[in-house]
DNA sequence: CGCCTGGTTGAGAATCATCAACATCTGTGG
DNA sequence: CCACAGATGTTGATGATTCTCAACCAGGCG
C-alpha cells in the first residue's frame, strides 16, 4: 500500500541502510507534484544535481528550528513533518502538515531564518534543496521560478484557507475540513481517499484547528456516532464522504 | 500629516486630475518598502518601466475579484485595500488589510486566476506590475528575484502569526494585536506610530480578527477604559503602547 | 507489572455570539 | 442650512459553544 512511506518498514537501529540512495527526481514517484513538475528531462536533471537526499528523521526528530539559518527549503519523501512556532507565552501553536511531495521550509526565505519549527511525526525522508542553488537554477530556467512563484504562492492560499476556517467555523466544520484535506491529499499521492492513519496527536490537530483535545476527541466520537467516520485510535475511515463534506460546509473546494 | 494618502484631500468627480502621474519608482517615498529595495539604479528603471499606475481606485471599487484571470500583482501606493473571499455559505472573509508599500494579489499565482478579491476602503493610487514581466525581469536581476521570493514568504510567515492569533488568543489580545501592527506599518512609513485613522469599519475589523462587530465594540471601549486607547470613532490614539503590547501578549514581535 | 503518555468522557465555567434597542454619523435632497 | 434616511457603531440581556478541570481508560515500553 504504501510504498512511498518508509516509516513503518524498517527499525531504528540502521535507518540509513534501507534507504534507497538510488532515488532521484526522474523516477520519484512523487514529481508529479513536487518540484519537477513541468520541467524538461535535461532540466530535471539539474534540479537533481543540487537536491541532497539521504536525511531520513526518525520521530521527533527536529529538521530545522525557528531561528535557525535558513539556507534550504525541503520537499518530503515519505513520512509527515508537523510546522510550529512557539508563542510568546510559551505555547506551542502547529501551523502546517506536511506530507510526501510537499515543500516545507518556506517561510524562512523572507528573513533567512525559519519562522518555524519542523519535527518529524513518524520517520522521514526528506529531500533538501539548497535555496541559493534553487535560485540560480530559476534564473536560468523560467518554468522553475515560475513553478517555484507558483508554491509559495499556495502556501499564502493555503494558509488564507486555514484562516477563514479558524475564524468562521466551528469545530466539527473544522475536523470535517481537516480529515477532507487529508483525504485530497491522499488521493493526490495514489493513496486511497477513504481510509488512512493519522500520523498527528489528537493534540496536534487540535493545536492546529485552535481546539482543545478534549473538544477534538469529543468530536471524533460525534462523527462516529452519525456514521460519518469509523474512529479506531488513529485510523480513520470515512464512511459517508458526502455527509463529511456537507459538515464541512465544503461546495467547491479543492482540498489540497 | 498624511502626504501620501490622496484620500482626503480631493473629491469625487475628478479623481485622475490631482494624481501625480510623475511618480515613478526612483521618487517614490515607498521604494524602501515596496519592490526596488536593493535594485541598482538602471535596474529600479527597467521595473519601473514595466509598471502600470493612474488607475486610482474610489472607495468600495473592486481592484480585482476572486477568480479573476491572473495577470498583475499590485503595490499599493496611497489609500488601503482589503482582500477578501466568499465562504461557500455566503459569508464574507476579510483575509488581509493592505497599507502603502504592500504587495497584494500575490495569493492568484498559484492557480492563474485570483483567489480572493481586493477591493478599496478609501480612495486608493494602485501600481500594476504585470506578473509575467516581473518574472521575465526577475529572472535577469538576480536581487529582484530574491526580493520577490522574500515578498512571498513574508505573506506567508504574516498569514501563519494571524493563523496563531485567531487559534490560540481571545478578542482583546486580536485588538491589541492589530492595532499593534497598524501602529508599526503607519511606523515604517514615517508616521505617527500612536495617532492614526483607521480605515476599516467595525465589522470588517471583526471579519479579519473572527470576532463580530459587538465584540470589537467592547474591547474598544473596554480598551479606552483602561485607559490604553483614546477611541473616536475610527480616530485612534495608543496612550499606553506597552500595556497594549503586554495585553497584545507580544514581547519580540516585529508587527509589520 | 507498573508507569507514563495519549485519549476519552463528564460537569461546570467562561468567553463570545446572538438578538434587540438605541445612538451616532454620513450624505442626500429639499 | 437643516432634515431625514440608511448605514454604522454602541450597549445590554441572554444563551450556546467551547474551555477548563477532573477522573478514568488504553496502550506501549522499560
Amino acid at each position: 500500500m504504501a510504498s512511498d512511506t518508509l516509516s513503518n518498514t524498517h527499525g531504528k537501529k540502521d535507518l540509513r541502510c534501507h534507504h534507497d540512495f538510488q532515488v532521484n527526481c526522474t523516477n520519484c514517484r512523487l514529481n508529479a507534484i513536487c518540484l519537477p513538475i513541468a520541467l524538461e528531462s535535461e532540466e530535471i536533471d539539474q534540479l537533481d544535481e543540487i537536491i541532497q537526499r539521504g536525511k531520513p528523521l526518525r520521530k521527533n526528530e527536529h529538521l530545522y528550528r525557528v531561528n535557525d539559518h535558513f539556507s534550504s527549503v525541503y520537499a518530503v519523501r515519505s513520512g509527515t513533518l508537523k510546522a510550529y512556532t512557539i508563542t510568546d507565552d510559551g505555547k506551542e501553536q502547529v501551523t502546517g502538515f506536511y506530507f510526501p511531495g510537499e515543500i516545507v521550509g518556506m517561510d524562512g526565505i523572507c528573513k533567512h531564518a525559519h519562522a518555524s519549527s519542523a519535527k518529524a511525526l513518524e520517520t522521514s525522508a526528506i529531500c533538501e534543496i539548497p535555496f541559493e542553488r534553487l535560485e540560480e537554477l530559476s534564473a536560468k530556467i523560467p518554468s522553475l521560478q515560475r513553478h517555484f512563484f507558483q508554491l509559495l504562492s499556495h502556501e499564502i492560499a493555503e494558509d488564507q484557507q486555514l484562516i477563514t476556517l479558524l475564524s468562521k467555523n466551528t469545530a466539527e466544520e473544522r475536523i470535517a475540513s481537516l480529515m477532507l484535506s487529508i483525504s485530497a491529499r491522499n488521493a493526490r499521492r495514489k493513496l486511497s481517499a477513504v481510509n488512512f492513519r493519522l500520523p498527528m496527536s489528537r493534540t496536534d490537530i487540535g493545536n492546529y484547528l485552535g481546539l482543545t483535545v478534549e473538544t477534538v476527541s469529543r468530536v471524533f466520537s460525534r462523527l462516529q456516532k452519525h456514521g460519518i467516520l469509523a474512529v479506531d485510535n488513529k485510523e480513520i475511515t470515512i464512511l459517508d464522504i458526502d455527509g463529511l463534506k456537507k459538515m464541512a460546509n465544503i461546495g467547491s473546494q479543492d482540498n489540497d
